[in-house]
DNA sequence: CGCTATGTTGATCCATATCAATAAGTGTGG
DNA sequence: CCACACTTATTGATATGGATCAACATAGCG
């Protein structure tokens, strides 16, 4: 792997205390490498042979049964995937594919497993994104079992538009086809859930949102720390 | 903490592999507590003061939001919950109480974060019990996104089977009213859905479910492991 | 520039929720 | 030990949120 990719995956939470040589160690054996739109990176059931960490791009993990298919979560730079699969040498549950071009580093889960098992700080840090996945995983599982889908929009458009800085417009990130799977609706529940937001000062124009009065959307999406800010 | 309780606990795996004189400091600081039925044990929101190893009885986890309450997890002896937010020194994210009489082992948050960091063994077991604890989360949620109630029940049905060793009767651990909320769905619903489930060779009495033919039932279900086993 | 996928909108259907009434347990105190 | 009160479970009737189906608009892309 290039020298230059180094840094951004050092300052990771993952990475930035691990020893020097440990980290050496896991760059020496990974693959950076660009994928094109909509490419299959791992798929459920297999085995784990990497950790990823997406670089650039956007990647979701999806899940599939009985000829349904579902999104369950979107992954943006920089972040790391199926780390609990790696660390438990156990197959996927979710299958991953790029959303857009992206940079994705492949670190060997057999050097993750050695590194973690020789390097406290590491092991440190692989538990606090372990505890980190666990708990998005079930603040998005409190979402979809208490709220119905027009409060889950209302809530994911405020968590977006914090993740922007508070900014008055934002873009939505991801197409709106998957952005309903990724609430748990249809895309024409979705687009009939926009509309009805409009009352409540939402402006949709592609994938542009624009919230005139915070404040009003906050009403009706009662957002709770305990579900929808990602430092708790 | 008394000695005789100590046998059950070590054998856990997140505690078999620690060094003893950790393990001693750990149950020198713990609590041994019986506690009556629907006590609740921990509030979602609250700071994690202690890591709770449910020893006998039954514990569930249930969120609340907006006046609604679900169950997310049901918990039987004998192993741990609240580990992530007990690691990340974070506020829980679930609230606890007891379904039954239970007698629940606590272990001071500080305690296990000290030990933690000193013990290799320990530090390798939370990640393990970790990423079990997601993918237990992850399954779940598949579950509610991709199935519709009656095959959540199916599937639940043939779970319990599994884990009563096959036999042709067993029964459901709690009331039907928790487990409705636990599979996502209302008591009236769940009721229909068991009468639903009749023609696939299904006989409940009470809490006591009959299942003539398997494999009828498993044609309806579809289970995969990916969603279904507890040891994958 | 046309092809294809995405998004929107309307009509309709269906699964699930809600409301209401009753039955069946379960626990408590006399 | 039984009677009473209270909770849980069941069943039926009805309402509704969300899914499905269909048609069309639109946008992205080769």
């Amino acid at each position: 792997m290039l020298e230059r990719d180094f840094p951004e995956i050092r300052a990771l939470p993952l990475f930035a205390e691990i020893a020097p040589e440990n980290f050496e160690a896991l760059m020496r054996g990974a693959y950076l490498q660009t994928f094109p739109p909509q490419i299959e990176l791992i798929r459920e059931g297999d085995p784990s042979d990497f950790l990823h960490v997406v670089v650039e791009g956007a990647v979701e993990l999806f899940a599939a049964w009985n000829g349904r298919e579902t999104v369950m979560q979107l992954v943006h730079p920089v972040s790391t995937f199926i780390v609990a699969a790696t660390i438990r040498d156990a197959p996927y549950l979710m299958s991953a594919r790029t959303l857009e071009r992206a940079r994705i580093v492949l670190i060997p889960s057999q050097d993750i497993r050695a590194v973690f098992a020789a390097d406290p700080a590491f092991a440190r840090a692989v538990v606090a994104e372990l505890a980190q996945c666990y708990r998005v995983v079930v603040k998005h599982t409190k979402g979809l079992k208490l709220r119905n889908g027009l409060e889950r929009l209302a809530n994911h458009l405020l968590r977006q538009r914090a993740a922007a800085g508070g900014a008055p417009a934002f873009e939505l990130e991801v197409e709106k086809r998957r952005l309903s799977a990724f609430l748990g609706m249809t895309p024409e529940n979705l687009s009939r859930a926009f509309r009805s937001l409009e009352p409540y000062g939402v402006k949709v124009d592609g994938a542009t949102v624009r919230i005139a009065d915070p404040a009003e959307l906050i009403r009706l999406a009662r957002p709770s720390p305990l579900i929808d800010d990602s430092s708790v």
